[in-house]
DNA sequence: TGAAAGGACCGTAACGGTTCAGAACCAATT
DNA sequence: AATTGGTTCTGAACCGTTACGGTCCTTTCA
C-alpha cells in the first residue's frame, strides 16, 4: 500500500515496517511514478519547447542563460525540467503530445511553428517567452522594439546615417542573404521582427530611407554567420559607417570580419550587438543588455505560480543600453555630414 | 478510441473522421500522455541526475558540453531529456522517485550520493558517467588517472619537482583548504580522486614525497575558486614552479592570481588545467583535452541502445595531452636542478 | 455500562489510455 | 445454403497508483 511509502502517519510504525519488509522481499521497486502521475494528475515536471535542435540550447550563451534561470525556478519548486525534442525539420509534434508535464515554457519559436500550436492545444498552463502576446497564455519578454530604437537613436546621435544590418533568421525557411522590407515585416520570429522594426523607425525618423539599407539574414546563429553576414553587407556597400547586429554572437563574428579587412573598430566602423552576453562584454561591445537569466526565472515562476487571479499575465523585463568601445562617431565626424555637400 | 489517433489503418476513414469530429466537439484534448505512458510502459524521456544544483549544469563549460552531447543523442532518438532536481543540501530523493523516465544518466556525483542510490534502486536502465564502474550498470568515462599521470610526466620531464595542486571538491562536505593524503585517497568524487592519484603516482616515481606537496581543495567550481586556491598554495610555498589544477576553470582562475602577483606564465610559473574547454584553449592553457560532447553522446547512445547483449558495458573515451603556452621548464632550467647542489 | 468518538486498517473505484479477444458483418468459395 | 475467410468494430481487461469511505476496534466520558 502506498501509504507505507508516502504517508507514514496514516498507519502504525509496526504495520509500516511489515509492509515495507514484504515489499522488499517481493522485489517491489517502490511506487511507479507514472501511475502516480496519472492518479494525482501531477507530473512534477514542466516542459521546455525550443524550436531549434535541442542541442542548440547549449551552444547559444543567451539560451544557456535563459535555461539556467528556468532551471533555478524549477529547482526552487522541486520540479523537473523536460527538454522536449522538437526537430524543426520534420514537423513531428508527437513529442509535444507525448510529454508528461504540468505545463510548458515556449522559448523563441516562430509564430507559425506547429509545435507551438500543439502546445497550445494541450490543456496545461503555458508561458511563452520572446513571443508575441497571444492573449490566451502568460508571456514574458522584453521590449525588443523599444530597446533597439534606443540603440539606433544613440548611433544616429553619433552621426551614423549609412548603416548595414546583420540579423538572425526571420522565418522557418533558410534565406542566407539580403532581406526585402516585406520579409522584415512578415518575419515569423517576434524578436527579430521587433528589433528590425525599432531600427527602421528610428532611422526613418532621422530621414534615412530604410528600404535602401542593406539587411542581411543568416539562418545559423554563430560567429561564422556574423562574419559572413558582415562581409556580405560590406561588399554591397563599403561606405557604411555602422554595422548593427541583432545579437552579440553575430556582432562578435562581425568584429572578426572587420579585423580581417583591416578595419579598426570603432575608428573605421562601428559594430553593435544585442543581448549582453559575457564574451561580448569582454570585447567591449556596444549592445543592449537583457536579463536572460531573469527571463528564464520569471517564466518558470509564472508557470509554477498557481495563483489564478489575473490571467493571462504579461511580464516585460527592463533592458539597458550598454555603450561599449565598439561604437563612435563615424570617421570624418558627424558634423562633416551635417554641413557637408 | 485511441485507434483513431494512433492507428488510422485499423479503421475505416469514415469512422475515423466521425470519431475525431465528435472528439473535437466534446473538447477532447487528445490522448493523455501520462495514461499512455502507464499503459505502454514507456515515458519517452530519460532522466539526468547531476548532484549539483540544477543550474550549475549551465554554468560549467564542461557540463554544458556534456549536456549538449546528451541532448544530441536524445534528439536523434526522439526522446525527451528530464533534468531531475537533486538539491544536494536536503537529501530529498523524492524527485528521483517521481521522475517518469525510461532510464537515467548520472553525471559526476559523489560515490555516496543518496540520489545515486535512489536511481540504482529504480528498475530502469542506467548509465553512470565520470563515476567508478559499479559493475551493475553501464558506464562511460575517461582514464582520468592515466591522463593526469601523463600530464605529470610531462611536467617532470620539464624539470618540475616542487609543485602545488588546486583541486575541485572531494566530498559532499565543504572543505576549502589543504587536503590530507587521507582525504585524497578517500575522495568521494571519482574524477578528482583519480586525477590526484595519477599525479601522486607520477611524482612519487620521480622521487617527490607526495605527502609534502600542498594540495588545496575548493568547494565551488569557478574561476574565483581557482584564484583563491592558487593564492593559498603560493602563500604556503612561494618556491613552487608549477601549479597543477584539476580543471581548466580552476586553472584560468590561477592564471589571474599569477598575473595579480606579477608572476609571468610560464616563465616564472607553470600552470596546467584539465578538460580542454574553449576559454582555456584561447588562453593557451596546457591541459588534457577530453571529449565532453562525445561523452554525453555516448552516455545517451548507451542508454537508448536497447540491445541487451553484453551488459554492463563500459566505455572509455580517449584524451589528448595539450601542450600550451602556460607550461615551460622552471626558471633556472631543469639541468641546474639535476646537477646543482 | 453504554454510547459516542476517534484511530487504524482495508477494499474498491476511478485516473485515461492501449490492447486483445471476439462479435458482427460482408464477400467469396464450395 | 452453408462454410470459410477477412475486415471493421465493440467491449472488457489491464497498467499501478491514490482517494475515499466503510468497518472494526479501542478509548473516553456521562
Amino acid at each position: 500500500m502506498s501509504n507505507a511509502y508516502n504517508r507514514p502517519d496514516q498507519l502504525s510504525p509496526e504495520l509500516r515496517r511489515r509492509v515495507l519488509d514484504t515489499a522488499r522481499r517481493l522485489g517491489y521497486p517502490g511506487p511507479d511514478p507514472v501511475a502516480r502521475s496519472l492518479r494525482t494528475r501531477k507530473a512534477g515536471a514542466v516542459g521546455l519547447l525550443l524550436t531549434e535542435n535541442l542541442s542548440y540550447a547549449f551552444r547559444d550563451p543567451a539560451a544557456i542563460g535563459f535555461l539556467e534561470g528556468l532551471a533555478l525556478a524549477c529547482e526552487d519548486a522541486g520540479t523537473g525540467l523536460l527538454l522536449v525534442p522538437a526537430n524543426p525539420e520534420r514537423e513531428d509534434v508527437a513529442s509535444v503530445h507525448r510529454a508528461g508535464v504540468d505545463g510548458f515554457v515556449v522559448y523563441s519559436v516562430p509564430d507559425d511553428d506547429p509545435h507551438l500550436a500543439a502546445v497550445l492545444e494541450r490543456p496545461v498552463p503555458t508561458v511563452v517567452c520572446d513571443q508575441p502576446d497571444l492573449g490566451t497564455v502568460d508571456r514574458v519578454g522584453i521590449d525588443d522594439r523599444g530597446a533597439m530604437y534606443e540603440l539606433a537613436k544613440h548611433l544616429i546621435s553619433l552621426g551614423h546615417r549609412r548603416v548595414g544590418v546583420v540579423c538572425m533568421r526571420l522565418a522557418r525557411d533558410r534565406n542566407d542573404g539580403f532581406v526585402t522590407p516585406d520579409r522584415q515585416h512578415a518575419a515569423h520570429f517576434h524578436v527579430q521582427r521587433n528589433r528590425l522594426s525599432g531600427l527602421a523607425e528610428a532611422f526613418s525618423e532621422a530621414g534615412v530611407d530604410w528600404s535602401q539599407v542593406p539587411v542581411v539574414e543568416r539562418f545559423d546563429h554563430n560567429m561564422a554567420s556574423g562574419a559572413s553576414g558582415a562581409a556580405q553587407v560590406l561588399d554591397k556597400d563599403p561606405q557604411i559607417t555602422a554595422l548593427i547586429c541583432t545579437s552579440d554572437v553575430l556582432a562578435l563574428g562581425a568584429l572578426t570580419e572587420a579585423a580581417r579587412r583591416g578595419l579598426r573598430v570603432p575608428h573605421d566602423i562601428t559594430v553593435t550587438g544585442f543581448d549582453g552576453i559575457r564574451p561580448g562584454e569582454e570585447a567591449g561591445l556596444t549592445t543592449v543588455r537583457q536579463p536572460v537569466l531573469e527571463k528564464g526565472r520569471a517564466a518558470g515562476k509564472l508557470l509554477l505560480d498557481a495563483s489564478e487571479r489575473t490571467r493571462p499575465r504579461s511580464v516585460n523585463l527592463a533592458t539597458e543600453l550598454i555603450i561599449g568601445k565598439t561604437s563612435a562617431a563615424p570617421r570624418g565626424g558627424a558634423e562633416e555630414r551635417w554641413f557637408g555637400p
